[in-house]
RNA sequence: GCUCUCGUAGUUCAAUGGAUAGAACAGGACUCUUCUAAGGUCUUGAUGUAGGUUCGAUUCCUGCCGAGAGCACCA
């Protein structure tokens, strides 16, 4: 119906004299106006020497699709009505999921990115539900999802971690407390250095007892966050290996790509197209810095995996760095140029000012998953559920609430973390998409042997808007992938949910005496399969009950 | 100083160059003899500023004002 429309537009509009005219069936900006509308009379009416809306009028008596009522309002937008069995069917339709913007591609993407021996902070945890959102999304777009994450196991952070261990200070305070002896005290500065050098040439059995140990204790801490969210990576990839195969690349390259200056080695990005700046890649002493474990990190993905694109996802203040190793990474392999994506995404921030690991006040992913448990606690004391319930139910909540307040704003921007306003359960939240969904579960459940669930369309039926947002989903789909945007997929689940809730207020639909009674059954079916595959894009999970 | 982001209701966020700028929270008024009220219904309220491009600008361009981030051996 859409294509013959879109046809039959084109066609006219071609006769009147437009070369390769471009027609686009939009979603009008209020659901009432139409199912879809179209601008093409404005967009031509200048070529044309006709008026917007004489022209849309031409156009509109010259369409002749069945099913399909046209409507022409100013300042000039054709809007089209499709009957109710275009909804019933496309509904359906829309429910197989069959198309994708990115099908036959391959991606690698890469995020979450702990370092051992520091926190899983509020900031991995915001990294983490965008990468995985984001893999999700462009897996369901139809490319073939290879994913990664990348660990900092060396580097000064772990000798300062170590240096901390080795003075019995608590495994979760050891970096802050190495980090601030290092700032603090010069003889502690030279000794954490020292450590270092150590941990790179495992000289000393002491230190790296100390290092092997924590190194093992933090990466099995994260696999268990990683549960705990859902999160799987095909692949883990560290800087101890990174390091090496960069050192090497680089002192390859010297003369040709990199140059040495005042010791160290540097990309002189002013040089290269596209124009960026200078950074170091190995340091005075000749160890890589992050720059060149970054190229390194290209070579060895490209060993597991030939992707079409590259996904880096990391937090924003990183967006000129990725600018210039980019660039330099694509000299050293051509073969990847415009292959390699940086994504990035802002802070979370707390209301007294940054977050970060090196200031102090830190919140670690756990310590807010279970301030957000507590809340979820208290609000479900009154529900009969057994204890064992009431553990599932309070961690799939929780975690969803977290990830839906990450994920419902564009990635750019910094979360301004508030615990009291920006956890919510109600409105605008994870658990009030996960409560329309339980809901409509449990219908399902009761209908079992009352009403037969039929896809067949009731006579007089007219099209509900339940049904003209169900069929969109393919399309928030597609958009979602093609801007990597996890909340065009938050945005829709919230008007569908709402949707759906006043579908529910409004009826009794379990009702024997009722016609409509088995299609309205059937709505409610897709509405789950809908909300549960859009939710399994954000990542979030949906509760028996709640 | 240079580079890059970003300024939308009281607050937190939306809006593929289009129609009456959408939600949620907070405020006000209703709503459980219908299947989970974490729900539903009604209501008050916003594009920083000055220009430009366009049939049409929250969106694109420029100036100004304001906020944030990054700029050589950390990651």
């Amino acid at each position: 119906m859409k294509e013959e429309l879109i046809k039959n537009i084109k066609s006219f509009l071609e006769e009147k004299g437009v070369k390769d005219p471009k027609v686009n069936l939009e979603y009008p900006t209020h659901i009432e106006l139409g199912d879809y509308t179209t601008n093409v009379a404005m967009a031509y009416a200048k070529e044309l020497g006709k008026k917007p809306l004489e022209l849309a009028e031409e156009i509109k008596n010259n369409i002749n699709v069945e099913g399909v009522t046209t409507n022409v309002v100013v300042p000039g937008f054709i809007n089209f009505f499709f009957n109710e069995h275009y909804f019933n069917k496309q509904v359906q339709e829309s429910l197989k999921n069959t198309h994708g913007v990115f099908s036959g591609k391959k991606f690698f993407i890469e995020h979450t990115q702990p370092n051992p021996f520091k926190l899983f902070h509020i900031g991995h945890l915001m990294n983490n539900a965008i990468g995985e959102s984001v893999a999700r999304i462009i897996k369901a777009n139809g490319a073939e999802v290879q994913t990664a994450t990348y660990h900092g196991d060396v580097g000064l952070h772990v000798a300062k971690a170590v240096w901390a261990l080795k003075k019995g200070v608590e495994e979760n305070d050891a970096y802050s407390e190495g980090h601030k002896a290092y700032e603090d005290d010069v003889v502690t500065k030279e000794e954490i250095i020292s450590i270092n050098k150590k941990i790179y040439d495992e000289s000393d059995p002491e230190i790296v007892e100390i290092y092997e140990n924590g190194r093992k204790v933090s990466l099995e801490h994260f696999e268990n966050l990683y549960k705990r969210l859902g999160s799987h990576f095909d692949f883990h990839f560290y800087e101890s290996e990174s390091g090496e195969v960069g050192k090497e690349l680089v002192v390859d390259n010297i003369g040709s790509i990199f140059e040495e200056s005042e010791g160290a080695v540097i990309f002189r990005g002013e040089n290269f197209e596209p124009k960026t700046h200078t950074r170091v890649f190995l340091n005075k002493e000749k160890l890589p810095t992050y720059e060149a474990k970054e190229l390194g990190l290209a070579e060895i993905k490209k060993d597991f995996f030939s992707y079409d694109t590259s996904i880096t996802i990391t937090a924003n203040e990183q967006d000129s760095f990725f600018k210039v190793v980019e660039v330099a990474i694509g000299e050293v392999f051509p073969d990847l140029k415009g292959k390699l994506m940086h994504l990035s995404h802002g802070l979370i921030k707390l209301p007294t000012g940054k977050m970060s690991s090196r200031t102090g006040s830190v919140i670690s992913a756990e310590d807010m998953i279970d301030q957000v448990k507590e809340k979820v606690l208290e609000k479900i004391a009154d529900r009969e559920f057994t204890e064992e319930e009431k553990k599932g139910v309070t961690e799939i909540v929780s975690i969803g609430a977290i990830k839906y307040s990450i994920l419902r704003q564009a990635i750019g921007g910094d979360i301004i973390f508030d615990f009291d306003k920006s956890i919510s359960f109600e409105g605008d939240s994870g658990p009030y998409l996960q409560y329309a969904t339980v809901r409509a579960n449990s219908l399902l459940k009761k209908a079992e042997g009352v009403v037969e669930l039929s896809n067949e369309l009731p006579v007089d039926w007219k099209t509900t808007n339940l049904e003209r947002l169900l069929e969109r989903f393919p399309n928030v789909l597609s958009r979602a992938g093609k801007e990597y945007a996890p909340h065009h997929i938050v945005t829709y689940l919230i008007d569908l949910a709402g949707e759906f809730n006043s579908f529910y207020a409004n009826h009794k639909i379990i009702d024997k005496e009722d016609s409509t009674s088995s299609y309205r059954l059937a709505l409610t079916k897709a509405f789950t399969q809908v909300m549960e595959s859009g939710l399994n894009l954000l990542g979030i999970k949906v509760p028996e009950k709640m």
